[in-house]
DNA sequence: AGCTACTCCTGGTAGC
DNA sequence: TGCTACCAGGAGTAGC
């Protein structure tokens, strides 16, 4: 499913093919993608419209849009689980599960296309508020060891829902907060305000650690769902360590990696590198 | 604050 | 072969 490493592979990727090209016309081929908007007013609003950049915030992929060369809000897309995004030429009729379509002004299209449906593409007239509830970007330099020490001292959250909420930290998703969490040495389970520094400090560096290099791998594709634009899926799917590897020998200690269900998610670990908590006493 | 449950969706798969 | 039942999962929301 698309995290932080996936959809800065497709926002890399897409870039160079619309920055600067100018919206003629929208799809839309099903309503919900939009996010509450209707047809007509999506189109009002994003037709006519110069893609001004094409950025990345968390697990969106934000196109800024200019009107008369005056800013004019932005696309929010969101892939959620099964989300794509790419340019093609423009056809006669749009393919299976294309939800939204944008024609440039170059004939081709921008395409979202998402078998499942859960994805979004939505017109925001200001995006600085739409995403103003996200929590720090984890590779910006910002986000030191010391910031997120500071933010997990004061939580009382088990790691694995805390590090998936995106107003905590923003980009994270199942697979890199299990993969970080076992590299880091810490159970799913354990309170936030129970690390010491130290704990915080690997915890920290393989956060980064392990979201540069599946941006260095263009991602993982997992399920046959992400692919990049291009059609090409990624490769980090081959350096996982305990996601989706129940069953299988820890690579680091030789125990089995297990799967059990945290805060409604399937979790991977394993057990002697990553300690259960004590249960509190009583 | 933070927990659980529920919702949205469909392709894939297990069981019969 | 073909049917039903169930599942995964990001994020928003409701209720406690």
């Amino acid at each position: 499913m698309p995290e932080l490493p996936e959809v800065e592979t497709v926002t890399r990727l897409i870039r160079p093919s619309v920055a600067g090209r100018t919206i003629t016309g929208t799809y839309v081929g099903w309503l919900r993608t939009l996010g509450g908007s209707t047809k007509p007013a999506f189109r009002r609003a994003v037709s006519g419209c110069c893609i001004a950049t094409v950025r990345r915030r968390a697990k969106h992929i934000l196109f800024d849009l200019e009107r008369d060369g005056k800013a004019a809000g932005a696309l929010a897309v969101h892939l959620r689980m099964t989300g794509r995004l790419y340019v093609e030429r423009r056809g006669d009729t749009p393919a299976a599960h294309v939800r939204v379509a944008l024609d440039l002004d170059d004939g081709k299209s921008l395409q979202f296309h998402d078998v499942r449906k859960f994805g979004r593409c939505v017109f925001v007239k200001d995006p600085d508020a739409f995403l103003a509830h996200l929590g720090p970007e984890p590779l910006e330099s910002g986000f030191t060891t010391q910031v997120l020490w500071n933010a997990l001292r004061v939580r009382r959250r088990q790691l694995k829902p805390l590090l998936l909420d995106q107003d905590f930290l923003a980009g994270l998703g199942n697979i890199y907060v299990d993969e970080a969490l076992h590299a880091a040495r810490l159970h799913p389970e354990r309170r936030a305000n129970t690390l010491r520094k130290p704990d915080a400090a690997r915890l920290h560096t393989a956060i980064q650690r392990i979201l540069r290099a599946a941006i260095e791998r263009q991602g993982a594709s997992f399920d046959t769902f992400y692919r990049t634009p291009e059609g090409q899926p990624g490769d980090y799917q081959h350096e996982f360590q305990v996601y989706s590897k129940t069953g299988q020998p820890c690579p680091r200690c030789g125990a089995t990696i297990r799967r059990w269900v945290v805060g409604q998610r399937g979790t991977h670990a394993c057990l002697r590198c990553q300690r259960p908590p004590r249960p509190p006493a009583g």
